[in-house]
DNA sequence: AAAAAAT
C-alpha cells in the first residue's frame, strides 16, 4: 500500500473523457500520486469519489458508503482520471439496495490486494468466474463455465448492462482501411506449401475467382488490389468445396481469405434476406478466442457482404445477452461469435444449425487446446449440426502445434487441404526482433527508456498477467506516458475504450495480456515489447504478428530474463535464425530462392 | 501458472 505505484486508478483508463483530455492529464495523474498517502481504504475510497465528484459527477461522493467499498473505490479511481463510469442502469441498482458487483477487480488489480480482502473477492470478476478468488460473490461455482448451473438454475452474478456501440454504417467508415506497406510486394516470392489430395490450382489475381459483382466491387471499395499468399491458395480451394486448415499469418488477409469464398457461395446459392424471427438459421459460423478479434472478423464480413442481402451479425460475452439477441432476430447469415456466448445462443434456441454449410475457426490452434476444445466439440455435435460431410470446416492460425493438429481431425474431413505460408515477407522478417537482456527489476526502467526514447510511436507491450498489466500501466502514466491497458478483468466497455484508444492515437502505448496476442490488426504499430516473455514460443509468434503488418516494418523487443525465461530460449533461438537466414537468402537471391534450411513454415502437416 | 471464454 506504501509503494506510491499502487496508486491503481484508472491504469490506463484511456484517461476516461474523451472530451476532457488534453492538459488535464497531468493535473489528474498527480493526483493519483496523492490519493495513495491517504490513509485506510475508507478513507481513500471518499477522497477519490471526491475526486471523481470534482471532475464530472456532482452525486459520486454519495456511492462510497461500506455497500460500495469494492466498487467505489474503484469507480471513484476513475473519476479521478475524470469520468466516473457508473451508468445510469448501475446507479439503479444501487438506489433499490442491491450489491453492485464490480465485473472488475476492486481497484482492479494494483490496489486489488490491500487491505480490504472482501471487497476483493467482491470486485473481481474473477469473483464469480472463479479464477483463483476464495471468495465467490453470489455462487459458489468454481469455473466459469457452467458445470451447471446452481440449484434454482438462476445465475447470480453481476449484471451485465452493457450495449456495444452500433458499428458505424456510411459507406466510408465501413470500406475503412489503411495503406499497406513498402514490403508488401514482397508477398509475392513467399513460398506456400499444400499438402493433400487433388488440391486446386492457386489463382493469381482476384478475376480469376470469378467471385460475384457486388463482392468485386467491395472489394475495390475496401482497396484491395493484389491477393496475397493465403488468398492466392485458399480461395480456390473454399470455392472447390474443400475443408482447409491454413497455417498463415493474420494480417496477410486471412479473414479475406475466406470470407469472400463463403460470400461467393452464398450469393450464387441465392441467400435471399432474412426476415425477423425468433430463431435464426445462419449459414455460415465463425468464431475465435477473443471478443476483439471476432468483432474485428464480423466488422470485415460487414465490409464484403455490403449490398447484399447477407446479414452477417456478431455477438460475446460482457454485453447484454438481449442484445445479441436482438441482433440475430433481425436476420442472421453469418453469425460471429465467442464460443459462451455462441453455447449460450444456442442453448436459448434463438439460432438453429441444420442449415450451417460453413465453420470456421480462426486461430483454430487456440479454439482446439484445452481451453476451448472441449466447447467446440460441443459445438459440433449440438443437435441439428451438420456433420462434418455435410458442412465446410475451415481452420487458420499462424500456428499449428501437432497435438492440436490431430485434434483438428475430429472436425475436418479426412481428405482436408493443408497450406502453409512462408515467413518470408510474414510476420518474421518484417518485423526486427531484439533479445534484452534484463533482470527483473530493472525491466521498468528499461520499458520507460525505450518508450521515451521512442515517444508516440504504437506500442504494445505485453505482459504475464492481468495484474502485471494495471499495475505497469499505471506506473507507466505516472511517468506521463499516456498509456492505455487491455485484459481479461476489464469490463468489455473498458476493453473496448482502450482498444479504440490504442487505434485511434490517443493512447499510443497498450499494455495487455495475450488477451491482444492473437489476430488483432491494428494500423501502424511500429513496436511490440515483451515486457514478460510468453510461456510457448507460438504465443511469441503471435505477439509479434502485432507488428509488421500489410507489408510495413515493425520493431519487437523482448526483455530476457534469464531466471524465468530460460525455457523459451531454445525455440526463440530458432525463430530468430530462420528469419535472419531468410533474410539473406531473399536479400541475396530474391525471387524464387531455395531454402536454406529445409523447413520455413511454422508449421507442417503432420499427416505427411 | 496464466489467460481466455456466458450469465
Amino acid at each position: 500500500r506504501n509503494q506510491p505505484m499502487r496508486g491503481g486508478f484508472g491504469t490506463g483508463r484511456s484517461f476516461g473523457n474523451r472530451a476532457a483530455l488534453g492538459n488535464k492529464f497531468e493535473e489528474r495523474n498527480n493526483s493519483g500520486f496523492q490519493r495513495d498517502s491517504t490513509g485506510d481504504s475508507q478513507s481513500r475510497s471518499r477522497t477519490l469519489s471526491r475526486r471523481g465528484a470534482g471532475f464530472q459527477e456532482g452525486n459520486c461522493s454519495e456511492r462510497s458508503g461500506t455497500q460500495r467499498r469494492g466498487t467505489g473505490g474503484f469507480r471513484g479511481g476513475r473519476g479521478g482520471f475524470g469520468q466516473s463510469h457508473i451508468n445510469e442502469n448501475e446507479q439503479q441498482e444501487q438506489q433499490s439496495g442491491s450489491i453492485f458487483i464490480s465485473r472488475r477487480g476492486g481497484f482492479g488489480g494494483p490496489t486489488g490486494d490491500n487491505d480490504n480482502n472482501k471487497s476483493r473477492g467482491f470486485g473481481r470478476q474473477g469473483g464469480y468466474r472463479g479464477y483463483n478468488e476464495e471468495v465467490i460473490a453470489g455462487s459458489g461455482r468454481s469455473s466459469w463455465k457452467s458445470d451447471g448451473e446452481n440449484e434454482d438454475g438462476d445465475y447470480q452474478g453481476p449484471k451485465v448492462t452493457y450495449v456495444p456501440p452500433p458499428p458505424p454504417d456510411n459507406e466510408e467508415a465501413i470500406f475503412a482501411h489503411y495503406q499497406t506497406g513498402i514490403n508488401f510486394d514482397k508477398y509475392d516470392t513467399i513460398l506456400v506449401e499444400v499438402s493433400g489430395l487433388d488440391p486446386p490450382p492457386a489463382i493469381l489475381t482476384f478475376e480469376e475467382a470469378n467471385l460475384c459483382q457486388t463482392l468485386i466491387k467491395n472489394i475495390a471499395k475496401a482497396g484491395y488490389s493484389k491477393l496475397t499468399p493465403v488468398q492466392k491458395y485458399s480461395i480456390p480451394i473454399i470455392l472447390a468445396g474443400r475443408d482447409l486448415m491454413a497455417c498463415a499469418q493474420t494480417g496477410s488477409g486471412k479473414t479475406a481469405a475466406f470470407l469472400l469464398p463463403i460470400l461467393d457461395h452464398m450469393m450464387k446459392d441465392g441467400i435471399t434476406a432474412s426476415h425477423f424471427r425468433e430463431q435464426q438459421e445462419p449459414e455460415c459460423i465463425i468464431v475465435a478466442p477473443t471478443r476483439e478479434l471476432i468483432n474485428q472478423i464480423f466488422l470485415e464480413a460487414r465490409k464484403f457482404a455490403y449490398g447484399t442481402c447477407i446479414r452477417p451479425v456478431v455477438i460475446y460475452g460482457g454485453t447484454q445477452t438481449g442484445h445479441s439477441i436482438r441482433q440475430i432476430m433481425q436476420g442472421c447469415n453469418i453469425l460471429c461469435a465467442t464460443p459462451g456466448r455462441l453455447m449460450d445462443i444456442i442453448g436459448k434456441e434463438k439460432i438453429g444449425l441444420h442449415k450451417v454449410r460453413y465453420l470456421v475457426l480462426d486461430e483454430a490452434d487456440r479454439m482446439l487446446d484445452m481451453g476451448f476444445g472441449p466447447e467446440m466439440k460441443k459445438l459440433i455435435s449440438c443437435p441439428g449440426m451438420p456433420s462434418k460431410d455435410r458442412r465446410q470446416t475451415l481452420m487458420f492460425s499462424a500456428t499449428f502445434p501437432e497435438e492440436i493438429q490431430r485434434l483438428a481431425g475430429e472436425f475436418l474431413k479426412p481428405e482436408y487441404l493443408f497450406v502453409a505460408v512462408g515467413q518470408v515477407g510474414g510476420a518474421c522478417s518484417d518485423v526486427q526482433q531484439t533479445i534484452l537482456q534484463v533482470s527483473q527489476y530493472s525491466k521498468r526502467e528499461k520499458l520507460v527508456e525505450i518508450l521515451q526514447s521512442i515517444r508516440d510511436e504504437r506500442t504494445m507491450v505485453f505482459v504475464e498477467t492481468k495484474k502485471k498489466a494495471d499495475f505497469i500501466a499505471t506506473f507507466l502514466c505516472q511517468e506521463k506516458i499516456a498509456t492505455t491497458s487491455i485484459h481479461g478483468d476489464r469490463e468489455q466497455r473498458e476493453r473496448e475504450e482502450a482498444l479504440w484508444d490504442f487505434r485511434s492515437g490517443k493512447c499510443p502505448v497498450l499494455v495487455a495480456t495475450s488477451v491482444a496476442a492473437r489476430g488483432l490488426d491494428i494500423e501502424n504499430v511500429q513496436h511490440v515489447i515483451n515486457f514478460d516473455l510468453p510461456s510457448t514460443i507460438d504465443e511469441y509468434v503471435h505477439r509479434i504478428g502485432r507488428t509488421g503488418r500489410c507489408g510495413n516494418i515493425g520493431k519487437a523487443i523482448s526483455f530476457f530474463d534469464s531466471v524465468s525465461d530460460s525455457h523459451i530460449a531454445q525455440p526463440l533461438v530458432k525463430v530468430l535464425s530462420d528469419a535472419w537466414l531468410e533474410e539473406i537468402a531473399f536479400s541475396t537471391h530474391g525471387m524464387g530462392f531455395s531454402n536454406p534450411r529445409g523447413n520455413i513454415f511454422a508449421s507442417v502437416d503432420t499427416r505427411k
